[in-house]
DNA sequence: GTGCCTGCAAAAAATTTGCAACAAC
DNA sequence: GTTGTTGCAAATTTTTTGCAGGCAC
């Protein structure tokens, strides 16, 4: 109960700082005039904490584990921020759900998804970006953003050859 | 007044309708036990009939032209049996509406989106297709399905150089 | 102090489901 | 006749929004 109920972490960035996500935010919310809050950092720490493909829903619990009066719908509209201010990206892998990932300063990737595991590998490769953008001006087309997705099994659950098909 | 509320069109398929999308919706309807009604042929006949890349919103508004009583749970029920059988495909292109494209031993394609005006066209690209395989294979990955989406302006609208960004 | 944030609950939007009546086979 | 289908409304699921009170700056 000895807890402040809205203090922000203390003055400068530490060195180990320099550039990460947190300063990222920082910057973006005092240029647009956005205020940092208690939530907005445990949000995002939370999330950059947690890497990979989250969920609303994970995160959400997640972050309850070390404050649980944050609701949905904070996370949500913290969520949009970080999306706008380009700290993270919202993906759509189906299943109705949106997940977002870290996109901090990252090289673009797309996503093989293992539809019997779910797991969510990331991969690069500069000739098939190439290539979108090849046939993109044959029509015309000036591309702005790409999602390419494979769905399909992965290593480890093409050598499990058991139930579930 | 005088039609009856369940006709279902006559006999044999006319020569016209030889591996039509109609015929082989009737094949697996009869193959698993299901039935045809009235509904379904006129939201199936609709459905192929708009083309592209439609919402539910677009075809329940359509089949409603022709028979206002179709319900809307109807429709999804029957654009989830053309999905199962293989004669239409479930589509997500952001917006949050599930999309369904006709899929009637059609090649596979992707897509580019234009995100000024919504237009979606369609494209196939052999060497982008063996590459995500080649990606794949390296990554032990097997491909069931996948998916490529190039969002950005299409040549129409980036003549158009007005307002919206 | 002013203006942005938050939690809560209500609202939306898209899709699914339970059920009784009804039609297809 | 039996079994699958339909319409309706209620339920779900995911995300958004209105509002009154609480913080950040």
């Amino acid at each position: 109960m000895s807890e402040p109920r809205n203090r922000i972490g203390s003055g400068g960035a530490r060195p180990a700082e320099r550039g990460s996500p947190a300063v990222a935010l920082g910057a973006y919310l005092a240029e647009r005039g956005l205020k940092r809050s208690r939530q907005r950092d445990r949000i995002a720490e939370t999330f950059f904490a947690m890497g990979g493909h989250v969920s609303v829903e994970e995160l959400v619990a997640r972050v309850r584990r070390v404050d649980p009066r944050v609701s949905v719908a904070t996370v949500y509209r913290t969520m949009k921020v970080l999306s706008d201010c380009g700290l993270a990206m919202a993906r759509q892998f189906g299943g109705g759900q949106t997940r977002y990932e870290a996109a901090a300063g990252r090289e673009h990737h797309d996503h093989m998804i293992c539809t019997r595991c779910g797991e969510i590998v990331e991969f690069a490769n500069e000739k098939i970006e190439s290539l979108q953008e090849l046939v993109a001006r044959r029509h015309g087309f000036e591309v702005e953003l790409h999602k390419l997705e494979l769905y399909g099994r992965c290593a480890r659950c093409r050598g499990a050859r058991e139930a579930t098909p």
